[in-house]
DNA sequence: TTATATTGTATCAATTTGATACAATAATGC
DNA sequence: GCATTATTGTATCAAATTGATACAATATAA
């Protein structure tokens, strides 16, 4: 097969790792293939016909039920030993294919990493036809990945702590409203440490991104919190 | 052909932006193509059997004569309308080639981005068989860029702005010693503005990254600096 | 020897951050 | 009702950092 007439780009892909929260710890999104053991970060080709962005937000729409989702590149894995045609002949194996040594996607890849933070809670993980599951995963507590994909998660968990310091990371985390409280809860995952609960307020707030609404009364015993909202007029402008 | 028959990968490339300070201005390579009017980044293509990094790497050394590089990649450009056979094209016609359609290299390509910065007067910049020459442009002055080239430096620009503070930058662009003024008109140029000349000397000493030397002796009628250079032991311990 | 430009550092004010304190609740139990 | 309890929101003051200015210490030229 030429390569022009292939419906996918050859030698390129995209992995993602998508990250949840929910409401104590960070979670990702991982895969396991059929009678394989094998497990994996969400990932595709590119078609063609379309921009790398689109297939990355495509296939992670089809993963997660999600209609909207932001995506950030964080890095690109090219390194000649990530590559290894193994996994995917025992994942064609696991559903009774035969993989011609010379098909396509057992070639060298090199593949663009995408990070996404979503709502846990909105989310439908749905596997693909390859997959068996796909469920979330505590990152402290991922089950072995196959290839680099270990690699390729401490990458995006350190491009989402320097990327945290410039812009506001929790906006698609939590719901629409949520109380501080929750909010440095999402801080102190991702930077898998406690912060000052009086500072993280006071500068929260001085970066007048937030909006105050009405009171969240829980049933507990004590002063109820305010909830709140990102601006999202005032981060645009950041 | 067969992709597996081509010694190259197929729709992946890469792209550097290698910055250069000539004390005054950073300025940039830019190569043009013989008899095209083209202009653009130094870049190529990745062989089968070589990491990504040493790809680019490779192509850096060629072009710059440096046998130690340093490279970041900053960003990956996939979108669809990045790719025309166009230049390609008229680069081959220039050369007195004509191209069949179906070459590899007029198909689409995905590019990763790399940045160096590396010092100005070590450089010689040495044109490849398809460019007529290679030559520094100041940043606020560059040609007119081929393809989405200028996009790229643009993106390269905002990656060291914000390494800049990660990161002691100027470790490359500088001779081995340099006076504290220099290494301010470093980060004056790549932040394009003026840093207060004491606040800047009390933070970066502060840093306890820098050993300082003999002074400085020019031949001007004012109190001679003196010269420092980077620890790089504590550097690495960063 | 004096004048001049520049460097290195001190000084003090302004701002930001860290640590602590405390008043204001929203239930609960009596 | 009313004291109790856990938590929230904010004030307060000390500590650290940064901004702005001042000034002494040169290296050369005149």
């Amino acid at each position: 097969m030429l390569p022009s007439e292939n419906k996918y780009l050859t030698n390129v892909s995209f992995d993602t790792v998508i990250f949840g929260f929910t409401g104590e710890e960070l979670k990702i999104l991982v895969l396991e293939y059929q009678n394989t053991g094998l497990f994996a970060l969400p990932g595709g080709y590119i078609r063609r016909d379309e921009n790398l962005l689109d297939a990355a937000k495509k296939g992670i729409m089809r993963r997660t039920g999600l209609k909207t989702i932001h995506l950030e590149q964080f890095h690109t894995f090219g390194k000649l030993n990530r590559s290894n045609p193994e996994p995917s002949k025992r994942i064609a194996k696991g559903l009774g294919y035969e993989m011609p040594d010379d098909h396509w996607v057992l070639d060298r890849f090199i593949t663009v990493g995408y990070y996404s933070l979503i709502n846990y809670n909105e989310v439908r993980p749905t596997p693909n036809k390859f997959s068996d599951s796909i469920n979330w995963y505590s990152i402290n507590n991922l089950p072995p990945l196959m290839m680099d994909h270990e690699e390729i998660v401490k990458k995006a968990l350190e491009a989402i702590r320097t990327d945290l310091g410039k812009k506001p990371i929790g906006t698609n985390l939590l719901p629409e409203k949520f109380t501080m409280k929750e909010l440095r809860k999402v801080y102190e995952a991702i930077l898998d440490k406690k912060l000052r609960r009086t500072t993280f307020q006071r500068k929260i707030l001085s970066m007048d991104i937030l909006i105050r609404h009405e009171k969240l009364y829980t049933g507990a015993a004590n002063k109820a919190p305010y909830l709140y909202s990102f601006d999202k007029e005032k981060i645009e402008k950041l």
